[in-house]
DNA sequence: CGCCTACTCTTCGTATACGATTTCGTACTC
DNA sequence: GAGTACGAAATCGTATACGAAGAGTAGGCG
């Protein structure tokens, strides 16, 4: 299995070369190594990973699939801006995805993984002075993937992963520009956590994991007073399931 | 803009010859051309269509991408089975978007449109007695597009659509196994639309919809009485929703 | 007689090459 | 001076070619 050991050691080393472009391409974007808006010119990637433009050319396309890059016929390829409209849309499908998942996993959600949430939710509070929104963000990813990563329906799974990594493009969050909203995010998240150790049923959690993130969408959306027809328009959806 | 007007009546002939590839290998699942478990091997397919193999096998991979063909390195692509455990999977999370998106819908949803549902379900209706589940869940499919199809948002209705898409594989649906599930369906039909019609709030809505989908879901759990665990604990979770 | 091994054959994975299309720069005309 | 048309460069799309990995099969060995 000795691969030609061309700088692949941390994260990609997919045996397919395909799949460590994938890799590669991905982790650049979601490090911010390629903004929003950067144009992906295959012969440039392919050069730099020591490969062909083939197996890069599917990992565009796959990561077109998931919603991360856009692309153009005979144009190419562009990192998934951050348009909030887009944003607003992904927000509203991850609240929908992820309030199930979350509902779905917490019959398996054990003693060992509610501990650990509540140990990364503390670490939240206490970075709420010295506000860091990356860091924030970071811990918040960290507290939801432990509710919802058991989540026994694998196709809700894989939208609520895919839904995190659109947003991972914007590394900052909601919480950026609301920082305000971080407070009562930890509080939610200490609610959330109470439901499920007291075992309330499905809906229940459902419901309070979707408000949780409609209200976040909302905080963003109550700064940005709507500049279209259309976010006022999901934004009141998002609403009526308060 | 201005699409090279091609835009034929039925599917190919999309510019692309990846597109084109991806079109008629999709049409050929759905018929039922290839049937699950059927092999695609990239070369015949390409010589088939009068094209290379490169542009199937992107074609291929995004039918992976959207679940209807499974693909193993170095082995090759097979179009999706429909193991009841995917079944259930696929029933729940369409259950899930379905629902969303039927919600997220309805205030744009005409009087034209309701009409249109009404005419269907009524054709269903009639199709009662004398009955083919494949033409039942054709029209099915019909009524329930009419109710979502208005979704704001693109992400959501997107996810109705390969859901259904996977669906689409096994033509007959529960239908052929519980043809009782047929009637109540043609009932709960008509309440979903005097809940639509009355511009009843979303979250009612939402829960009819998911209800009416997770109940066809239960009725084929009753007949093929759970073979595996998995099957048992998703089940739970979609009754716990009622 | 059954199991393991070596070989071949199919099929995938990737590289290279060439044609097609778009875009940008420049010169020309009104 | 602005707009348009032409041409060159860049980039994508697809075809062909070759190497690699898995699956099936025949033969030998226990």
């Amino acid at each position: 299995m000795a691969e030609p050991a061309t700088t692949v050691d941390d994260a990609p080393a997919a045996g397919s070369k395909s799949q460590q472009a994938y890799g590669a391409v991905k982790q650049r974007i979601v490090d911010g190594a390629y903004p929003p808006g950067h144009r992906l010119v295959l012969a440039a990637i392919a050069q730099d990973l020591g490969v062909s433009v083939v197996p890069v050319r599917e990992a565009i396309r796959r990561l077109e699939a998931e919603g991360l890059v856009t692309f153009q016929r005979n144009v190419g390829a562009t990192v998934a801006g951050i348009d909030p409209t887009e944003y607003l849309y992904t927000m509203q499908t991850l609240s929908l995805v992820e309030g199930a998942a979350t509902a779905l996993s917490a019959p398996l959600v054990g003693a060992g993984d509610l501990a650990r949430a509540r140990a990364v939710n503390e670490e939240m509070r206490s970075c709420l002075q010295d506000f860091d929104p990356v860091r924030f963000t970071r811990l918040n990813q960290d507290f939801h993937a432990i509710l919802f990563e058991h989540c026994p329906n694998p196709h809700i799974l894989d939208l609520v992963h895919r839904g995190w990594n659109r947003l991972a493009s914007l590394r900052s969050s909601t919480f950026r520009f609301v920082p305000e909203r971080a407070h009562e995010s930890v509080e939610e998240h200490a609610h959330l956590l109470a439901l499920i150790e007291d075992g309330a049923d499905a809906d229940t959690i459902e419901r309070a994991a979707r408000l949780h993130r409609s209200a976040t969408l909302d905080a963003y959306l109550t700064h940005f007073s709507a500049s279209e027809a259309a976010s006022e328009a999901a934004s009141a959806a998002a609403h009526d399931h308060g």
